[in-house]
DNA sequence: AACGTTTTGTCTCATATTTGTCTAACGTTT
DNA sequence: AAACGTTAGACAAATATGAGACAAAACGTT
């Protein structure tokens, strides 16, 4: 087994572990934590196991040990700090895929297999290769389109699905947890109007405000217009995004989005995205809402309203 | 067992116990409680039996006695001073159970601030504070309970709630995805049968397996058993984990509990947990099904199982 | 009851260490 | 040229330390 192939600079290293670039190096300059190869030309090159000892040094200063004492200590000791039990873990088998399919397709792979850790490995390999932005437009997007049309398609079983759905959403959980908007970043709610059950394109677009550098309020499924309402006015937030999957043919969804405007006035910007939106364009006029076709649209509309 | 590693600063001794700093230091200046180790700069350096120590002069002290008198009594003398009182709870209450309810309660009221940030960072505060197990069984399974309260009162709102579940929903997932199960962990599947929506319980156990070291796949709710049983084969699980939560009266679910020991065979070991799983106790006998009344009953199985 | 004394948790202050982050200047890669 | 990585050094925030002070409570004596 070649790990000569694994060996990956600083920049991917930082991703992966949540610690910055500038910790990695403060950590081995004072510490000597750890002592990764070098190019020819002085850069770092980190290892596999370079990385799960960092992210170990990490778990243990989160749980309170100080990083000048644990540092020096082998990752068999640093273990043992935590009480014992996962012992040495196997270097994760890697490949690279070339492009943006691949990924995916290795995506649908690790979720046919039924696993986890591999499907999540992938998504984060690939918000080091491509960036978050591009990572949750181009593959987060394909993927959950893709798992649904093998889903149903019958070639993808139901726990297969269900599995891939639920790695997927932690991995956008997270992402919206890990961020850190400023104080004064500006507030956005994001939630799916009732009787709308499909969370996915709410959760995505949530995660690409975030990245967006808003605070992300997110809500989550089948609620009242009133209850979101109640939220906006409770966090103060300057636009609420509502997906819209299906059915096109809600009859109460008109009544809502009045209901919605009515308890926000007219200052609150009303965003609709979602792939039955343009089946409510009339109802989402009369509220003055935005339609959001995909979420690029999204993002510029950010961008305008940060800016304006 | 060097546990000379483990060695904690002052400050995560003064989370863990509920001591100040300042007491904890005068409690050494004054009495010699107990003499920490230091660092070559003079930092104080605790060990697990430090913190024990401290907790027991704690809960004396609690009790009444006066530290001055019984700080320069050893640990086991300690012990006895609870045994006149009360020979079963001696040990319970150095678990500073006041302080979980707090921690519960700031976390109720992140979320009716829909303040996603804090609420989070109260649970990973708790899991420093705790632990992950004592984190998941004490903190988030009451909370779960208590934001369901709360709902059902309409003390909580929908948002709230909602806003609530997501956050604990994206903390437990990561705590599922974060584990490093080694390669020769043995596997458990979990699921929730056919019918079975509420997911949190099989989420929760997720998380406790993967603490206890196994490697958890989590399938999340509503599969048939044809589903479940082609998950287990094909990641090759000892072991699947249902729950079982409502209704009391599925007609269906011992059908679907007959098909899934079909379908695996007897050697896989079935577990049911889940506030209804008592209402099914004939169908799950006849399947050879263990019950489980709760987490930590769902930890010994787990510890036994794999010791065998 | 009134009083001094002791006990005990808390607080402040000056000083020192630890640690994450940042900058500047320079080299490498694309 | 722009993006990335390197070292060295600087900086500030968080964290600890010891000494001392203070006040409330507990205790003992009158």
């Amino acid at each position: 087994m070649d790990i000569q192939h694994s060996e990956l600079p600083i920049r991917v290293v930082a991703r992966r572990t949540g610690l910055s670039q500038h910790t990695i190096r403060a950590w081995e300059r004072r510490y000597s934590a750890l002592t990764p190869s070098r190019t020819a030309t002085n850069r770092r090159l980190y290892s596999e196991m370079d990385i799960s000892r960092l992210k170990l040094l990490k778990q243990a200063v989160a749980e309170g040990h100080s990083i000048g004492r644990i540092a020096v200590l082998k990752d068999a000791d640093l273990i043992t700090l935590f009480e014992g039990y996962k012992t040495q873990d196997a270097i994760p088998p890697s490949r690279n895929p070339e492009n943006i399919e691949d990924i995916i397709e290795e995506c649908i792979s690790a979720a046919m297999h039924l696993d986890e850790e591999e499907l999540l490995r992938h998504l984060e390999d690939a918000s080091v290769m491509l960036g978050a932005w591009t990572t949750l437009t181009k593959v987060v997007g394909p993927l959950l389109t893709r798992v649904g049309d093998l889903w149903h398609a019958g070639e993808l079983r139901p726990a297969q699905e269900h599995m891939a759905s639920e790695v997927i959403r932690g991995y956008l959980l997270k992402m919206l947890q890990s961020a850190r908007p400023s104080s004064q970043a500006p507030c956005i709610v994001f939630a799916t109007p009732a009787g709308q059950r499909h969370e996915f394109g709410s959760l995505m677009a949530a995660a690409a405000a975030s990245i967006e550098g808003w605070r992300a309020v997110y809500l989550g499924a089948d609620l009242p217009a009133v209850e979101i309402a109640g939220a906006l006015r409770n966090v103060q937030a300057r636009a609420v995004a509502l997906s819209i999957i299906y059915p096109p043919d809600d009859p109460f969804l008109a009544e809502e989005l009045v209901a919605l405007r009515k308890y926000l006035g007219p200052e609150v910007e009303i965003l609709a995205g979602g792939s039955s939106a343009g089946a409510y364009a009339p109802a989402l006029n009369a509220v003055y809402a935005v339609m959001l076709t995909d979420i690029d649209a999204l993002r510029d509309c950010l961008k305008r309203m940060r800016s304006s």
